[in-house]
DNA sequence: AGTCACCTGATT
DNA sequence: AATCAGGTGACT
């Protein structure tokens, strides 16, 4: 179920539990979670280090490691990572855990398997990360970010959106609701948007984000206050065939890159 | 720039 | 049985 604002939960949620203990032992069940790097490496090197931090670039969880060594995770369409008391009683669909020194377990839970964990040492995972795009809730995120960057390119603006090398984070939802509320058309060029409408894209991109981020946070945290966190339902998203409640035309599904892209007929051009 | 493979589970 | 899924990388 990630995109940027679930992942950023996973990040906040890991670094109140998991900050400070040692890894003892990494276990995987498929070689597939780590592939193309060895399941024994990845054992081998993160045995006995311990988390000195957890931090989030685009979907990327990365963990710290003492001895200057970074774990990447990432969790793909199905993934969750999480800490429990206990790494015995694990579900069926956990992919790889780390045992802690402390007794409890980390666990990557991925029903899907589309996962991956990878290691690096702290100069590689840089230079890796500098390959993608700005981060959207940074102040480096400016309107003319997305101007240059959308100059010429012919590509449908939901793809490039969605194009991690241009900005880092934003996924199917957040892509389709931010250019609801922009009034964009999701086939238009992305070179061919108005410097006006780019600022209104801008602004809806961090609003669509900003808020997703605040639910994701506040639904990991506390169930108790799920129903307040589900209070910005989606507006296209999901919803096809169903009225706007904009402008009361019908909500259409397209696609788009191999992905389901939903919009507003009415709203966005 | 578009299509497909990677995986499994839920829904139609 | 077929289609869909909040992602990405490797192919045409």
């Amino acid at each position: 179920m990630p995109e940027l604002p679930e992942v950023e939960a996973v990040c906040l949620r890991l670094r109140r539990q998991a900050k400070g203990a040692k890894v003892a032992v990494f276990h995987a069940q498929r070689p597939n979670v780590t592939a193309p790097q060895y399941v024994e490496m990845v054992a081998t090197v993160v045995a006995g280090r311990s988390i000195e931090g957890v931090r989030r670039r685009g979907k990327n969880i990365l963990i710290d490691l003492s001895g200057n060594v970074t774990l990447r995770v990432h969790l793909r369409m199905t993934g969750d990572l999480y800490v429990v008391a206990d790494a015995r009683l694990r579900p069926v669909t956990v992919r790889a855990w780390f045992s802690l020194s402390d007794g409890r377990g980390l666990l990557f839970n991925d029903p899907r398997a589309l996962g991956k964990i990878h290691l690096y040492a702290r100069e590689e995972i840089d230079a890796e990360m500098a390959k993608l795009g700005v981060e959207p809730l940074s102040r480096t995120f400016r309107p003319q970010t997305l101007r240059e960057a959308a100059r010429g390119s012919r590509m449908p603006v939901k793809l490039f959106l969605m194009d991690q090398s241009v900005v880092a984070g934003l996924g199917n939802i957040s892509a389709a609701e931010a250019l609801f509320r922009a009034g964009i058309d999701p086939r238009k060029p992305a070179g061919r948007i108005s410097p006006g409408r780019i600022l209104r894209l801008h602004a809806e991109i961090v609003r669509v984000l900003r808020h997703a981020v605040q639910s994701a946070s506040i639904a990991y945290k506390s169930p108790r206050r799920f129903e307040e966190a589900e209070s910005f339902p989606n507006a296209v998203y999901d919803r096809e065939g169903e009225e706007c409640g904009n402008c009361g035309r019908i909500i259409r599904r397209i696609q788009q890159g191999g992905r389901s892209t939903y919009f507003c007929p009415g709203c966005q051009k």
